[in-house]
DNA sequence: GTCTATAGTAGGATAGAC
DNA sequence: GTCTATCCTACTATAGAC
């Protein structure tokens, strides 16, 4: 791996870890075990490095994402993978953390692949119900747009309750939950 | 307000709009009109700061909720009303948000009450859900503390969603969406 | 490309005058 | 109680040698 990319690596990392305004230039060159002038030279400085590495973080995420939602399966099936998809609860979520950083927030070239990327989650979910609404699978009266943002909410707020209670149950719970009150929705699939 | 109370108030409007490690003691300082040696008098340092100002927003909080989770109405009419109470949704949980920064995380004491707000607001509404149970008001199969954790959820990841599209619509809609799907799980409550 | 040296600003806390 | 002065460390970036 090159040097470049140690440095954007250790910067997802501690994105992830710490937040923008928590992870200093300095962390991140200790972590990718390189010094102050390769940094430097390969980006023009904290921000310029932060942005790399968001960015793929987030085309990570997305593809994550979309081998779910566009696997095999009913609608029901897929949306149940993705949710129930095995995650590291309690690092929580590497985009959505972000949403709380005042200094991405504050710079549209930061916020940008944020905002893209939970908008679009929100839009391929609902897409898969409103398939599985199509097929009869899900009641015709379901709002695709506002239960997939309910389905997202649990997961982020999800995250949110675990880190809180230092436990993954509250994460569990919700994505539990929230799936038992969909599974009312939802009529025989059929085969 | 005494200057004291000026170092909190100031201390919890930072802590809401850029988090602990966003937070310095001098933006603490402009913010209130006070000095260095006011704040090192009444307070040890920016953690004991901090605590005060953390325990004084759980309180509001926890009691914001217990208004419309013990007010009048049938169990559902009360998590409606939670649920649905006008929100400074962009601003997001002052509560919630700390989930995010480390040095809350890693500090036992400024994260017991945030630990110990979120679950308890799980929990109550976990009995008021049962209460609306026990009433025939919801499904009998209804899993109460699963489903309190997905409306709490709900909320939760309604502000992430929010503040990363910039639209409080995110959020709405969450909070639609989960609700529609609780309405499946509900019985006429009758009178 | 990578290193060390340097610099200016801000973070967090202490000391002592008033 | 509040103020100013001071201290040490960290943050972020630049300069220039290798």
């Amino acid at each position: 791996m090159s040097t470049a990319d140690r440095l954007v690596e250790s910067t997802r990392e501690l994105l992830w870890e710490r937040g923008y305004t928590g992870t200093s230039p300095k962390a991140i060159l200790r972590r990718a075990g390189a010094g102050q002038g390769s940094m430097y030279h390969h980006f023009t400085g904290k921000q310029d490095l932060a942005l790399a590495a968001i960015r793929r973080t987030a085309a990570e995420l997305r593809a994550a994402a979309e081998a779910q939602l566009s696997g095999p399966g009913t609608a029901q099936e897929r949306v149940t993978a993705y949710l129930r998809r095995e995650r590291p609860v309690l690092r929580g979520c590497p985009i959505g953390r972000l949403t709380q950083d005042p200094d991405v927030m504050a710079d549209p070239e930061l916020r940008a692949p944020v905002e893209e990327t939970l908008d679009w989650l929100r839009e391929r979910l609902a897409e898969v119900l409103d398939e599985g609404r199509g097929s009869g699978e899900f009641a015709a009266a379901l709002d695709a747009r506002a239960t997939a943002a309910a389905l997202v909410a649990a997961l982020q707020g999800g995250y949110v309750l675990a880190r809180a209670s230092g436990s993954e149950a509250p994460f569990d719970q919700a994505v539990t939950g929230v799936l038992a009150l969909l599974a009312a929705h939802t009529t025989d699939p059929g085969t």
